[in-house]
RNA sequence: GCCCGGAUGGCGGAAUUGGUAGACGCGCUGGUCUCAAACACCAGUGGCAGCAAUGCUGUGCCGGUUCGAUCCCGGCUCCGGGUACCA
């Protein structure tokens, strides 16, 4: 009955077309998708509309790739293929949808291949661009082309370097809780007074980001500083593999620490996972408590301490301080200046892999001086240990070692004073007393004892923690020697790298001293060519060759030189969610109305390995930013979702050595080396090049095509967990696909009229939870929906064509090249993109009957069929009538009966 | 060590979050088609016992709450991820 429309089809489509249709028994999806991603280029079909009047907006995002040269790999597709049907869903929604893909191009591996090839990194870079692009199309995703994005091209990079200077020029008002500009700024008059000079360094040091001295980690053999998180545990640098050490350069950094309050509250609001927005917490790391003054006893000056116990003030038997606190030197006697010099050394010298050994067995010296204790003016000795971080709180601890597991285990071993101040009560009695004597360390609450002192008049004794601390640091603020303090593990953040392929900063140091910023016309900076990419031997970025670029002067002859550093790749990506909108501006960073109809992304996905760093970072410049009237919203990204790791087969030997794969071959389900013969276990692991176990989405596109490597990504389980690549699996997806085609794509399946009662409350299921697993990003479950319709649709074998259709518009999300052909083998000539995504009818889901399972003390002995409408009294009358309730009885008279309507029905018997 | 996830057939996973455990797919077994194979199609498939009807058993282990537990509570074991002395 199609055959009208199939003659209008072969009026309007192309000669392809007609090829298809004679042979369209066969599922020939190489053709298929060809002719569909040709189709989709040529027409624009996924631009994104310009019409900013529809209220409804999504703006979905990927995070975009660094385009490696491996090129794409089967984990890029998973949430690519996720934030695609969820795109082609919204438009079928009537949503506006911003759907677009770039590259965050910036990175090491294209300057090392340029300092080993002398080409120039942008070469490389746009040549594994340009393979991510075609890999990336070739698996039909919808992304706005004309949107792509660059960080190095320099359209970009200029809008990158202008938020620096946003940056620069804007400090944080802390009554206010907001970031203002630097021309805001109120300057204390005892700072104007001491001239120009002193209030540009009163400003420097509000400014968010500054240039100083940093201890940073250095890589020798990649040349370059390393963050601190791009080191490892074992003092290794995660890029290299190779030893680090630290070294002090001028650095630029950025205040982040002063967003520590703002960015913590933020993630409240968030619709990201629970796991996510703790592990964002825990980085920023709040923690209340006091800072207290310790005055040395003969010297001037005091330690200031910070700590989240200052009721535990009366068990603080002595201090320590870090290697690297600056009252280190003048602490130190001269009895014991040589056993501390030497400690220091060893410790300036230790790596994380050092410090971390020897964390079981804590190191430290005693510098001679002592301090007192303010509560009971005790003299406490202060000790100089690597166990206390230079960069937290204040660098110096009171220890309490009665009540503190790091401070114990340091008093036992070298034989300090410890007092219990805090009577566990709760503990068992042999227990409590080897903590009374201090034999045992106590962290947990309890009253306190020891805790009063008749010359400095304080009394603690018998409150709890809450009312101690209250009244302690009350005590040390009359006094004038303490306060409450909020703390944060939060750090500056390290912004700048020695290397070339990178943002140049737009910055100049003049020989008076003197920084200056280019102004925004200025923009961009440009990278300099240069013959070679080899940074300098101390540790300048290559940037330093480059006498032309780097040498400038003024009007007036002064001579400056330009920043060598370049920004990390952070950089880049922390605002590129920004560019989207309005990519092609070049007098704007973006339209402001356009940033504002979208922005907060609505679904952002990417893997979890970018829970806390690239996540921070974004929503820090993003809060700077909104503080500056440039961006609208307090949070860049609403829902966020991580996808979980694919990985594949590896397999290892008997005593756990891994095995290539090209050298094992699989015999009767068991695998053997194919040299040794050895019996092999399989077992899954992440994809490696060492393994060989890499699966490269062009080998399952041309075997299987891109709808079922799609589908098979979805299909493999829930979004967010790690799972194996087995490519049986894409098999499967593969036969659904081709039983679809084959049966849809026939003629004789397909007829007018009404359509039969069980396939169409099929079909409504089918759209009821295709809808909700695809808002729920639960695609697993809907394509399983599919395919039971399918069976459904097969086993009944005919359906309507208005079925047909509808299907098929369920289906387009997640294979749209294969359901545009059935669309237009169907007889439309338009693409299906913007169909309106179908409506499901309650009425047709209604069931007249309910197969109830009977159970007898919660076991299903057999099922019974009844009406949904039947009142809980016939229901259990008819039960009991029942012949099989009589064998399960066997004569005893049933306790209780429970009967949940359209559920269970449960029969109780006491034996 | 601490924090966060998780454990369900031979395998990936499903179960309206307290109501018929194992949907869907893979694999396997048998059959149809074929000279044969592949493809495709049909049937079966948690384990144990039985010719079968059927029965027993079963969601990492032990215990609890409940008419009823994969789901809730307590205690373990193992696996994965994060983190590294954060005062």
């Amino acid at each position: 009955m199609i055959f009208a429309k199939d003659c209008l089809l072969l009026a309007t489509y192309n000669q392809d077309n007609i090829l298809s249709i004679k042979n369209n028994m066969d599922y020939n999806f190489g053709e298929i998708e060809k002719r569909w991603q040709k189709y989709w280029e040529e027409n624009k079909t996924f631009k994104t509309p310009d019409d900013l009047t529809n209220p409804n907006k999504c703006y979905i995002l990927d995070m975009f790739p660094y385009p490696s040269g491996a090129g794409l790999h089967v984990g890029h597709p998973e949430g690519y293929t996720a934030t695609d049907i969820f795109s082609r869903y919204k438009r079928m929604k009537g949503f506006n949808v911003l759907h677009p893909m770039g590259w965050d191009a910036f990175g090491l591996p294209a300057e090392q291949y340029a300092i080993q090839t002398g080409t120039h990194p942008s070469i490389i870079t746009n040549k594994n661009c340009d393979t991510f692009r075609r890999q990336i199309k070739e698996l039909g995703l919808s992304y706005d082309w004309d949107r792509e994005i660059n960080t190095t091209d320099p359209k970009y990079f200029k809008w990158t370097q202008w938020i620096f200077l946003r940056l620069y020029n804007t400090w944080f008002d802390d009554k206010l809780q907001k970031g203002r500009p630097v021309s805001e700024l109120p300057v204390p008059e005892n700072i104007t007074s001491l001239g120009d000079k002193e209030v540009r360094k009163y400003v420097d040091s509000k400014r968010l980001a500054y240039y100083d001295n940093a201890q940073v980690w250095w890589c020798p053999h990649c040349r370059i500083v390393c963050a601190n998180e791009e080191v490892l545990t074992d003092g290794s640098h995660e890029k290299c593999g190779n030893r680090v050490e630290k070294k002090n350069l001028k650095q630029w950094m950025l205040r982040i620490p002063l967003y520590a309050e703002r960015l913590l509250k933020g993630i409240d609001n968030l619709d990201w996972p629970e796991g996510i927005k703790d592990m964002q917490r825990n980085w920023i790391g709040r923690s209340t408590g006091a800072e207290v003054d310790f005055q040395i006893e003969g010297m001037e000056g005091k330690i200031t301490v910070f700590t989240t116990r200052p009721d535990t003030l009366f068990g603080a038997t002595y201090m320590v301080i870090a290697p690297e606190h600056n009252l280190c030197k003048r602490l130190t006697t001269f009895d014991n200046k040589a056993g501390v010099e030497e400690y220091l050394m060893a410790a300036t010298l230790k790596s994380d892999l050092d410090r971390t050994d020897l964390a079981k067995d804590k190191t430290g010296v005693f510098t001679g001086s002592y301090a007192i204790n303010p509560v009971n003016n005790k003299r406490i000795p202060v000790w100089v240990a690597d166990y206390v971080l230079t960069a937290y709180g204040t660098g110096a601890i009171m220890a309490v070692p009665a009540h503190d597991t790091r401070d114990f285990e340091f008093a036992q071993k070298f034989d300090l004073p410890i007092v219990c101040i805090q009577d566990p009560d709760v503990a068992e009695t042999e227990q409590r007393e080897r903590i009374l004597a201090g034999e045992e360390c106590w962290t947990e609450d309890g009253k306190y004892i020891n805790s009063s002192d008749k010359d400095t008049g304080i009394d603690i004794n018998g409150l709890n923690k809450e009312a101690g601390i209250a009244q302690i640091i009350s005590w040390l603020g009359n006094k004038g020697i303490g306060k409450s303090r909020i703390n944060y593990k939060l750090r500056d953040w390290l912004f700048s790298r020695q290397r070339y392929w990178g943002e140049p900063f737009p910055v100049i140091h003049w020989e008076d001293g003197e920084v200056t910023l280019l102004d925004d016309n200025e923009l961009p900076l440009m990278l300099p060519e240069l013959e070679k990419y080899l940074p300098g031997e101390s540790g300048e970025s290559p940037l330093s060759n480059s006498t032309e670029w780097l040498l400038v002067t003024d009007s007036k002859g002064r001579k400056g030189r330009r920043e060598t550093n370049t920004m990390p790749q952070w950089a880049g990506s922390c605002w590129y969610y920004l560019r989207f909108i309005d990519p092609l501006n070049d007098e704007l960073i973006f339209d402001k109305e356009k940033e504002k109809y979208w922005m907060p992304v609505d679904l952002y996905i990417g893997g979890a390995e970018h829970a806390v760093l690239h996540l921070l970072y974004s929503r820090f410049w993003h809060k700077v930013l909104f503080d500056l009237g440039i961006v609208s919203t307090d949070e860049p990204y609403q829902r966020l979702f991580n996808q979980g790791m694919i990985l594949a087969f590896a397999y290892e030997t008997q005593a756990g050595a891994k095995v290539s794969v090209d050298l094992v071959e699989e015999r009767e389900g068991k695998y053997f080396h194919t040299e040794t013969g050895e019996q092999l276990r399989q077992i899954v692991a992440k994809m490696s090049k060492s393994l060989k176990n890499v699966v490269n989405p062009d080998d399952v596109t041309k075997k299987y095509g891109a709808d079922s490597l799609r589908l098979y990504e979805m299909f493999m389980g829930p979004l967010d967990v790690t799972k194996p690549w087995d490519e049986k699996g894409v098999k499967g997806v593969f036969g659904f696909l081709g039983r679809a085609y084959r049966f849809l794509s026939e003629k004789d399946n397909l007829f007018d009229g009404p359509e039969d009662p069980e396939v169409l409350k099929g079909l409504h299921h089918l759209i009821k939870k295709a809808g909700s697993d695809i808002e729920h990003l639960r695609f697993n479950t809907a394509i399983s929906a599919m395919m039971i319709f399918i069976n459904l649709a097969t086993k009944k074998g005919k359906v309507t064509l208005t079925t047909a259709e509808t299907f098929v518009k369920v289906l387009s999300p997640f294979a749209p090249h294969m359901a545009e052909e059935l669309w237009n083998l169907l007889g439309n000539v338009k693409t299906l993109a913007y169909e309106p995504w179908p409506a499901y009818n309650e009425e047709f889901l209604k069931e007249e009957t309910f197969n109830y399972p009977v159970s007898f003390n919660g076991k299903m002995r057999f099922t019974i069929e009844l009406p949904v409408s039947m009142s809980r009294e016939e229901i259990i009358k008819i039960v009991l009538e029942d012949e099989r309730t009589k064998k399960w009885l066997g004569g005893s008279a049933p306790s209780n009966i429970i009967v949940v309507p359209g559920r269970i029905i449960n029969i109780v018997v006491k034996n």
